[in-house]
DNA sequence: ATTCTGACGTGGG
DNA sequence: CCCCACGCCAGAA
């Protein structure tokens, strides 16, 4: 939380566009700990208590929502997701190499 | 203080 | 191609 770890999750997760996801290594990527994809998960469960982060537009390397147990509904990932305008199939991001932003690439 | 687990990712067998 | 183990850091029991 006071952690400056998770600060830098969250700046990254909340600078993600609408319609776009990204994935938890990539973000540990951003933040400089590659290896430590882990951590932005456990950074997104914290997050997700707070409306600033659009914990749902991060998802795993395979376009899976795999934290969408961790919110409030099952479904409700797959909603916000959808509502932005991003496919999904069977808890699967589809286009997903269209609808990916890569922080590293894309926020530089 | 110690131990385990956790919304991942990569590498090796 | 499928399965297993390791690494990373932080928080909770």
């Amino acid at each position: 939380m006071d952690t400056n770890f998770f600060e830098k999750v969250y700046a990254v997760v909340c600078q993600i566009p609408e319609g776009r996801v990204t994935a938890y290594g990539a973000i540990a990527r951003k933040i400089g700990s590659p290896q430590s994809a882990r951590m932005v998960g456990w950074a997104m469960n914290a997050a997700h208590t707070r409306d600033d982060v659009p914990a749902h537009r991060v998802v795993n390397r395979q376009g899976l929502l795999t934290g969408k147990h961790h919110f409030d509904g099952i479904n409700l990932m797959q909603q916000l997701l959808e509502n932005e305008g991003v496919e999904i199939k069977n808890n699967q991001v589809q286009n997903f190499d269209r609808v990916f932003w890569d922080p590293n690439t894309e926020l530089s």
